[in-house]
DNA sequence: CAATATAGTAGCGTTTCGCTATTATAATTA
DNA sequence: TAATTATAATAGCGAAACGCTACTATATTG
């Protein structure tokens, strides 16, 4: 009935504080919204996507306030740290058994629930509009997205292609991709049809 | 394709972000994202819910703090502050011409031209879902929802009615609605079809 | 008229966050 | 190979946001 883009707009971030928000616990020993969100990213990100830098791409803040979200993750016990293999400047983040315990008392639980609750093809829809219009926004704010191997540009078939995932390499990390890591989000990730133009550099 | 919900519910927190941050300018000289709220706020609400409570109630946070946010505003010049009529304890809050131009470099706009570029149809779902989301959510942490006189529990009809917009009236304000305010939030909105459960009284 | 509830605000401390070095490692180039 | 430049991470500082606890003023209720 509804549909003035403003009240649509207010909606959708009224959403996205509740989400973030856990109304019972006054924010008392748990973790800060930030820390929710690293949390989440680490658990949804490749390895070379699970470093400081890469994470305060995502959530589009500095390197400084990403590395001290993450150091008080690490003094808690939620995230180990150790050096990259590739590149001895990135540390390499990686969840503990204790931070995939608490993943379930992310206070964004509950609207994942509410979106199991959508009939499915209303949940795939909302899904395909959100990407559309985080592709906009993206796009005006100069922001790059993220996404995983299955639609990037910088995916390549080995010769004489079969379906087996271990066909697939990544031309950027230079190494063959396995199954695990397809659904992975990719700091690297350029689409496939549309490759980005980096004009906004800092 | 994809409905994860997870993935889906991370992509709306995600937008959710972009939409408040504004890449170009280092939140230099601006307003802060809780004090745009205010400002989108206060332009969508009634007279009676135009105080610094009803603020802090759907912005979901304390009065204290939203008595902070809303003083810069003052201090800007943004808001306009005086006596309410019938209650004397609060506080009437009335944007400036001055914040009205200002609206326009809301970043959140950029936004609201993604949303404008939706076909209709898909926008009108979209914001369907949204609001389907919002109440299931809303129930789940104990929150009261905002909505307009339109479908309030509490507007009434004046006996004889006809479709003329005077004949309607509230219940809780006592006082007839004129066409302007169906339209906007109102803190004391009750679903007319299934009244909320207020078992969360701070 | 007394007791209780609500609206708003001030003041304090904690936390978050952005910004500016600074150090360490990679990549590039002379 | 040596020098230069770029990138990753972090420490430290200051500003701002936020929650919490009074406290005052006005309404409402018994």
């Amino acid at each position: 009935m509804q549909s003035n883009p403003e009240i649509l707009v207010e909606l959708l971030l009224h959403l996205g504080r509740l989400a973030q928000t856990n109304m019972a616990e006054g924010r008392s020993g748990e973790l800060s919204s930030a820390q929710w969100t690293a949390l989440r990213y680490l658990d949804m990100a490749n390895a070379a996507s699970r470093t400081p830098s890469a994470f305060a791409k995502f959530h589009g803040t500095t390197r400084g306030t990403a590395s001290q979200t993450i150091r008080g993750l690490i003094k808690r016990g939620y995230i180990s740290q150790s050096r990259a293999a590739d590149d001895g400047r990135s540390m390499q983040l990686d969840l503990t058994e204790t931070a995939r315990a608490i993943r379930l008392g992310d206070p964004f639980e509950a609207m994942v629930r509410a979106a199991n609750n959508l009939p499915d093809a209303m949940r795939c829809q909302f899904a395909d509009i959100l990407r559309d219009m985080l592709r906009q926004v993206g796009r005006e704010k100069n922001v790059r997205p993220f996404g995983n191997c299955t639609n990037c540009y910088h995916m390549e078939c080995a010769e004489g292609a079969t379906d087996e995932p271990d066909n697939y390499a990544c031309r950027i990390s230079k190494s063959p991709l396995c199954e695990a890591d397809l659904t992975l989000l990719c700091v690297n990730f350029q689409p496939s049809s549309a490759p980005f133009t980096t004009s906004a550099t800092t």
